[in-house]
RNA sequence: CGCGGGAUGGAGCAGUUGGCAGCUCGUCGGGCUCAUAACCCGAAGGUCGGAGGUUCGAGUCCUUCUCCCGCUACCA
């Protein structure tokens, strides 16, 4: 626990290289991240940062096909917006790197041989859908068909939105490519598989019992992993996208995304620097993987186990996961747009990188999922920034160029007013770091802000442009006190915004101080020349605000819009007239509708279908309201098998269409009829 | 379904081993006028998601329920 480490290496979760990145990602990781490297860069530690583009996947590729480009133009494209933004931000990683590098090729795939070599894989055959069309192994995620819980059409190879239960794409009725729409055939195929259960053992006594310290979230989610049983992970994929796989005779394979994306941190670390094996395999460097709750288990159970396979590895000291953050009540979405995109957050707010640093590292989602609001990101700029830390060093600059033309006064002698209050500005280190070694990043940035209220607090209580009247000589100690502190802030500040930070040094015309110093009052000699006040923040308008509220309004109006012309499915197969004979529907009259437990999804409906009464389940829950159903006419499929679910035995099935915001609607009679009459 | 995390004054969050419920912002009242109408002081506002239990004592421990999020394409 308390062990001494020599060196830091800091990772941060590779950014899928097929969309620029999003505030959520930067709550999430990056900034913790940064401000975590940059303050033990103040301290003098031996620290690097490693970063880059994870570029390989499904995903990718199936981009880059919608596209008409290849998948290399897609993650260039990416590559190129993720590391100028980040730079724009001031993201001070030691490298920033690309899992396409050749580096990255030759580390994965010697890492993969390694284990190969050495037995540490199994190999496994399997059938698995094969789409002719546009040859490819298709991933669960990429078959389409019908439900066979629920019957509805859309249901995915892994899962069916509709009813929620878990599928096997074996199951689905009538499967079809989602990549071509073409109908897939089954074929053989050879994959690798991690056996994670022999890890089990290690992994229990590395985490349970060795790292209880991790934060709750990331040590329960590895605990129910754990706890569940693992199973062998395959880490290979049938893909003309990765790195291959380096094995005789495994022609069209590829490393597994997952497999390989955490190597990167390997890669990008050996493009840094020659010395790289003393920061990975020596036992006396600090491993601090940054992630978001997705990845936890990548990082927590299935990278480690690769480490602890190869051998000749560290284990990471800490994986402080943070939750996701939403946006305006959201779910922050690439594909539905809905984010505010850092590369266009630069551009439409030049100058005010520190502001977004700042809101997103007071808001960040460390215990639980948080909200980004514009509404609040203008009240901390305009409340917090711009009133407490820009006024209070505006307050200290001005006051000293209006009395002493900016030439800085000497201390005199202290009351214990001044030595209370540089004692409350030295406290502030030992909190401040407490805090960012534990990851309270928030808690931490309350600190430094802190330095600035004592400021404000201290100028208000010693009214040096009163005393300047009766006492001059006491107002060259307050003021001399003001500057000073106002150094300390510039010095604490630093990790979450450098930009300010700079700007302040050059304000009082002083270079870089070392962390250490912190606290001390002599940071600025006397008689030394400060320079010209400017404001370090300013309001943010409501104008601003409302122009991002209106592009996120217009965000929502097009993503109906888009799915109101969605792709239309394809035509299945004609059936014959008698076929379509077969199938019973009638006009139907809920008579009463309740949810089922302990589902979110399903109610269990009483109808009246003319014939008899029956209860279907239906899985609809999310889109209605149980006592608005009631005596509405619906067409149900009468003679559909029987299935149980959730312990009813639903007799039949609820037509529905969706909607252009993807809401199930009910279809009906237009005008009211008798239940029972037939659909035909 | 299962597993993990979360629910605390109007908003956003802290609450270490159970011991008087805190912080930032907002609101209201007062002070100050050096400062970007900024700053400082004070006040109001919470039966800590619901119900039950253990305890002298529960936000904190146990049981149970509800809702949100993740595990599950894109994705931190």
């Amino acid at each position: 626990m308390s062990k001494e480490f020599k060196r830091y290496l800091i990772t941060s979760a590779l950014p899928y290289a097929n969309g620029p990145v999003h505030i959520g990602h930067l709550a999430g990781v990056y900034i913790p991240s940064d401000i975590y490297a940059r303050y033990l860069r103040l301290r003098g530690r031996d620290v690097i940062s490693v970063c880059g583009s994870d570029e390989h996947g499904v995903p990718i590729t199936i981009k880059a096909r919608k596209e008409g480009i290849t998948p290399q133009e897609v993650v260039d494209r990416y590559h190129e917006i993720i590391k100028k933004a980040f730079e724009g931000l001031g993201m001070s990683f030691d490298i920033y790197s690309r899992t396409s590098s050749k580096t990255h090729a030759a580390t994965a795939s010697d890492f993969f041989r390694k284990l190969y070599d050495e037995g540490k894989f199994i190999e496994q055959t399997s059938m698995q859908y094969y789409d002719e069309e546009a040859q490819t192994f298709l991933a669960d995620r990429y078959i389409v068909g019908t439900c066979p819980k629920c019957g509805s059409e859309g249901a995915y190879g892994d899962q069916c939105e509709k009813c929620g239960s878990t599928l096997s794409a074996e199951e689905l009725i009538n499967p079809h490519s989602a990549v071509s729409g073409s109908v897939p055939e089954k074929r053989e195929t050879k994959h690798w598989y991690l056996p994670l259960d022999q890890y089990e053992g290690f992994l229990r006594k590395w985490i349970l019992d060795g790292h209880k310290e991790w934060k709750s979230n990331v040590y329960g989610q590895c605990k129910s992993w754990l706890d569940g049983g693992l199973m062998p992970r395959a880490v290979s994929r049938d893909l003309d996208w990765g790195i291959p796989v380096p094995v005789e005779g495994a022609e069209g394979k590829v490393l597994y995304v997952w497999f390989d994306a955490p190597i990167g941190y390997i890669s990008a670390t050996k493009d840094l620097t020659p010395e790289w094996e003393k920061y990975w395999k020596s036992e006396d460097t600090k491993m601090v993987h940054f992630i978001g709750k997705d990845n936890i288990v990548f990082h927590c159970i299935v990278f480690p186990s690769m480490l602890k396979a190869h051998g000749d590895y560290i284990l990471p000291e800490n994986v402080p996961a943070n939750e996701f953050l939403n946006l305006e009540g959201d779910k922050i979405s690439t594909s539905r747009n809905w984010a505010v995109w850092l590369h266009e957050y630069l551009e439409e707010f030049p100058g005010k990188e520190d502001v977004l640093r700042y809101v997103l590292c007071a808001n960040a989602p460390e215990t639980k999922d948080n909200d980004f609001t514009w509404k609040d990101f203008q009240a901390r700029n305009n409340n917090e920034l711009v009133a407490v830390l820009g006024n209070f060093v505006n307050r200290a600059l001005v006051l000293t160029q209006k009395y002493y033309d900016g030439v800085v006064p000497a201390l005199g002698e202290l009351n214990d007013y001044d030595r209370q209050t540089v004692a409350e500005v030295a406290a502030v280190k030992e909190s401040l770091e407490n805090n960012i070694e534990t990851y309270r990043f928030r808690e931490a940035l309350k600190d430094a802000m802190n330095i600035a209220r004592i400021g404000n607090k201290y100028l208000a209580d010693t009214e040096p442009w009163k005393v300047v009247k009766t006492d001059p000589e006491r107002v060259k100690t307050i003021l001399n006190i003001a500057l000073q502190i106002t150094a300390n802030t510039a010095v604490a500040i630093e990790p979450f915004m450098p930009f300010s930070a700079a700007k302040m040094l050059a304000m009082l015309a002083v270079g870089k101080f070392d962390w250490e110093r912190l606290g001390v009052m002599d940071l600025i000699p006397a008689g030394h020349k400060i320079g010209e006040p400017s404001l370090l923040f300013e309001k943010i308008e409501d104008e601003v605000i409302q122009f991002q509220l209106d592009k996120l309004a217009a965000t929502k109006v097009a993503n109906e819009a888009a799915s109101a012309s969605q792709e239309v499915e394809p035509q299945k197969d004609n059936v014959s007239f008698d076929d379509f004979q077969k199938m019973d529907i009638r006009v139907s009259t809920i008579l009463a509708a309740e949810k089922v437990a302990k589902t979110k999804k399903l109610l269990k409906l009483t109808v009246d279908t003319g014939i008899d009464q029956r209860e279907i389940v239906s899985g609809i829950a999310e889109y209605f309201e149980p006592e608005d159903l009631i005596g509405r006419q619906v067409l149900v499929l009468v003679n559909l098998e029987p299935r149980e679910l959730k312990g009813i035995l639903s007799r039949g099935m609820i037509l529905m269409a969706e909607d252009a915001g993807g809401r199930l609607r009910l279809l009906g009679p237009d005008c009211t009829t008798i239940s029972g009459a037939v659909v035909g």
